[in-house]
Parts: C-alpha cells; structure tokens; sequence
DNA sequence: CCGTGTGAACAAATTCACAGCC
DNA sequence: GGCTGTGAATTTGTTCACACGG
C-alpha cells in the first residue's frame, strides 16, 4: 500500500486505536464486528470508521461487517507495521531510563536499538541492558548505523540540537518527550509526548467544576 | 475567568504551549513579542494565535505585540494553573514507579498525593517516598481526600475498572497511560499518553521513505 | 507604519442519509 | 433486513484581509 497523499493526519492517527482494538477484540475469540460495534467500543461514530477505511479501500461485507483479523492484518500492513523499526534513544536521565525500560515498545515491533547522553558520567554506564554512549558519537554511530526514528528525553535546553543532529542524519521520525516545541525540516515526521501540556489543558474544563 | 462554553477543545489544546514558550520567553529576558515571532517560535500561524487569544479577550497592543509577562499570566490564569492540583497514582508497576519519580509534574502545580495498585506484593511497600496502598482502599481514601485528577498506569485489562471507580469517587480529570480507549462519562476529562500509537501513526509515513 | 482583533472567506473534518449488495 | 461505502450536507476549524488604535 502506498502513502496516499490525500489522507488527512488525522485519519492516519485514528488507525492504530483501531488496529488496537481489533487485536484485542480477536485475542477474546470475536470474528466479525460492524462498524457500530466498534464505534461504541472507541467512543467515535461509526460513519467516522467507515469514512477513514474508505480511503484505503473496502474491507467489509455488506449486511454483515468487518471481518476482525483481516482488517487487524489491513490496518497494520497500511500503517507499516509489519516490519520491524529502529530506534536511537537520547537522554538517558530518569526520563530515557524509563523509557529503556518500558515494556511496551518491543512486542509492537518497535526497537531501541543504541542509547546517548552528553553528560561524561553515564557515558559507559550500562542502563537496562543497554550501554550509554556520547552524544558526540551520535552523527557518526547513524553513519555506520541508520535508524528510523529518534527518541528525545533531554532537557527542553538541549532537545532542538539534538533534534537538528537527528535529522541530519537520515532519521526520519521523532518521538519527543521533551517540554520544547520542536522545529524539524519538512519529510521528517515529529510526535509529542506531553503529559503536563495534557493536565494543563485539562484543567481549564476542571476549575469550573464545582466540588 | 469563566469557562466559556463556545471555545473549541482545539483552542484550549493550545494554550498551554502558548504558556509554556511565553514562560521560556521570560525566562530569557524577553519582554515583548508579536503573534508573528510567537507563531515562527513555534511554528502556527500568527493569525492562528491572534484567533484563540480572542476567544478569551485584547491582551496585545496594536503596533507593539504582547506583553510576555502578562500575556503568560493572563493564560496560566484562563487554564486554571495558579492553583495546586492533587492526582492519585493507580497502578505503581514499571510504568507507575517512573511516572512517580517524574519530576515535570511538580513544578507546574500537579501533586501525586497518593499511590495505588492491586498486586499484594508491592501493597505497604513505598515507591519514591510514598507508601503503596491497595486498590481496594481507593474508594475509602477518595471520600476522605478528594482528589482533582487520577493516573492511570495499571494494564489494559484493568484500567477500565480502575477509570469507573476513579469517576464515581468523584475524580474530574484522568490521565491514562494504559494502552485502551476508556470510556469515561460526560463531564470527565479524559487524556491519554500513548506513546506507541503515536510511533504507529508515524510510521504510516515512515515506510514510504525511500533510504 | 506596525501589529492586533475580528468578521468574512475558505478549508477541513464529521455526520447524514441512502443506494447497493450480502 | 442489515450494514457497508460514499457523495452531499453540515459542522468545525483555519486563514485572510483590513479597520482601527498606538
């Protein structure tokens, strides 16, 4: 399946909860499921399902629905998530520590596969089984080395040189937890992992509640 | 500041990076700034900015800009920041214990004031300096200390559960960090932290790469 | 002259509603 | 009869462009 140009973002975003679910709703033993079902399972409107699927293709039998493992199998082969994905991680402070120690990356088929810092004190340290390296290597462990997508838990001071030496270096995604608003070239794909900016805007709903 | 029933979720979505950059901003000795620097910090449209600042009020001078300082305060205040928010941990396994040593919330205001989890073993054990109570002891502590926001970081097969006793304990506000769409009912506040969706909508794009 | 604030114009996203097929 | 797939209608969100004040 190619990257067609005219999906919006937003569907593209949408697709990997589905797939989600799919693999959950296959693993309890459900075969067939309708696009109702499934909305009410996410919360979303099933047209809005249907419309997102149409624009890959049409995956499910008039009068009946969606077969569960095929569409599973559909999604992940259209977002790409059949092979498997490298990843370099930098910043290993508490951040980047939990971060290598997250058991959640691996069975998706997402993989650290090097980690770095800029502080001489972890360089050479060993953190959940991976060794740290300088920073300073980085350019040059990417040469020899390409990764697809970079992982940044510096502080917000550091993170845009290290997402400038990422770039320039042929990574092509960035998973940024710093608390920085990125600037990265166009073609390289940039995502946030913000927990504070998700409180802070939830708290503007929160504050008018009263207790 | 009244919570305005007309502002879209978009809107409020955004300020706080607005807040956060503008604190950045100060920080460096900035003092005034226009919606067309702002935007190029971040990369939206000043238009853009000028449009969500007027759902809330004037708070720039024609010709000049915006005050930093006061324009940072003005949205700390629209977002409900200059109040002390308590969150309760649910679920204090790999991911729990980092998101208990994290040390972003703090700063900004949010308190993890009590922590979680169903598992026997880990129950009267203490995490970062906070003592691990039992799941079943969270409805009890909820009516003797309400709590504003609930994490959740417990697996996908219980945070549902986890999500309704939060809600009918009166909890507003949930960040959930489980890999599952909750369903939570109107009224409360949902954010997810799902770092692996966010690398499998990436890699949509990723795949079409020529290296 | 510069940059805000804002209706108006435009674009994007969602939902509707129904023809078509199982 | 039930449910998909999809144009059309509607809603939501973004950008334009300019009157106005500093």
């Amino acid at each position: 399946m190619m990257t067609l140009p005219g999906v919006p973002q937003v569907v593209i975003d949408r697709l990997p909860v589905y797939a989600r679910t799919l693999a959950m709703l296959k693993s309890k033993g459900r075969q067939v499921i309708s696009s109702q079902e499934l909305g009410d399972e996410l919360g979303v409107t099933p047209a809005q399902i249907r419309k997102d699927l149409s624009y890959f293709g049409r995956f499910g039998k008039q009068g009946r629905g969606y077969n569960v493992q095929r569409l599973g199998t559909e999604l992940r082969r259209i977002l790409g998530l059949e092979q498997e994905w490298t990843m370099v991680l930098v910043g290993v402070g508490n951040l980047g520590r939990a971060i290598l120690s997250y058991r959640g990356f691996a069975p998706e088929g997402f993989k650290i596969v090097a980690a770095f810092d800029m502080h001489s004190e972890k360089i050479g340290t060993t953190v959940g089984g991976m060794k740290v390296h300088s920073v300073k290597s980085l350019p040059q462990y990417l040469k020899s080395s390409p990764a697809d997508i970079g992982i940044i838990a510096v502080s917000a001071a550091s993170a845009q040189d290290v997402a400038n030496v990422l770039v320039d270096h042929g990574v092509k995604g960035i998973l940024n937890y710093a608390p920085v608003a990125l600037r990265v070239s166009e073609g390289t794909r940039l995502k946030n992992i913000e927990p504070v900016l998700a409180l802070q805007s939830m708290t503007y709903y929160l504050k008018g509640v009263v207790p």
